[in-house]
DNA sequence: GCCTTATTGAAAAACATTTTCAATAAGGGA
DNA sequence: TCCCTTATTGAAAATGTTTTTCAATAAGGC
């Protein structure tokens, strides 16, 4: 009901069990996933999704914008859902991976200044913040805390 | 001479030819270049160079901030070598992939606000513009009148 | 419901990265 | 300068990831 069908229908693309299973699991996690990781729980609601189809899938909704490619420390590929569309980024918790969505502000000054001094012309950009989410911030002091006791 | 010997002798690393081949490819480059393609050019300086030690040589020359990964639209892993150190980004041609790197500024407020709205802490960001060099821009004009033009 | 055709899953191929291990070569100390 | 220790290397194999191929299936317009 929410609207990636419509986008996917108007795309000309069908509304198919696996499409709606990796959906599903994306929308419905707060961190981004791999390929893998988006079988193993898409296959609660479609039993015999193969890996193929979600590799095939994730391009598909990559190309249509509902799904964007995160790029972690250790090699690439999690996969979010993106509510926001296309000007938005993230902030990912680079210990328990959870992930904020939020709206690209704030570089178009930086953008404009660079476009001047090299004659580039800037079409995209790509920015992620890594950090410590509020539980992550909790957890490690109450580490810090026990280090002091001893 | 230049000092990535230094640096990389300070960590308690030898300087060896596999290292000086991958170090001088990467600093002729204006591109990022891939695990292969480094290895393809390397093995003019050192013939029997092997794809794993520049696997290898590449995660100690991105630890020590000597190099950096790039990530590109298809799939990831692109290195460049880093003059700048730590605080820079880098503008990618999507035509020719060249690089130029920039020092990191004008994120500041914006990390700022995002910490107080999310109550994240921010350790570190991942920045990279893209768009067209000035050659590749020249380019294209050609071929937009060329079509004109029929 | 039927028919067309986009989509799927299994298997295999292609590609990328890491591990293992014996041989080699850096470079500090004699 | 030559030794010796040990970090580093390269080949091979193992592991992991992504793409291709192709016959079978199922969306969804009619
Ligand atoms: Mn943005
Ligand atoms: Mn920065
Ligand atoms: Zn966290
Ligand atoms: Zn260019």
């Amino acid at each position: 009901m929410t609207d990636w069908k419509q986008l996917l229908s108007n795309a000309g693309c069908r509304i198919t069990t696996p499409r709606r299973a990796v959906m599903q699991v994306l929308m419905s996690s707060d961190a981004p996933l791999s390929p893998q990781e988006i079988r193993e729980r898409a296959q609660a609601m479609h039993h015999e999704l193969g890996l193929v189809t979600v590799y095939r899938t994730l391009k598909l909704l990559t190309e249509l914008n509902l799904v964007r490619r995160i790029h972690t420390e250790e090699g690439c590929c999690g996969y979010v859902a993106v509510a926001l569309g296309e000007a938005c980024h993230h902030l990912v918790c680079t210990s328990c991976r959870r992930t904020v969505e939020f709206p690209c502000t704030g570089l178009d000054d930086t953008v404009a200044e660079l476009e001047r001094l090299t004659g580039f012309s800037v079409q995209n950009h790509w920015l992620e913040l890594l950090g410590l989410c509020p539980a992550c911030q909790a957890k490690q002091k109450v580490v810090i805390q026990r280090k002091e006791e001893c």
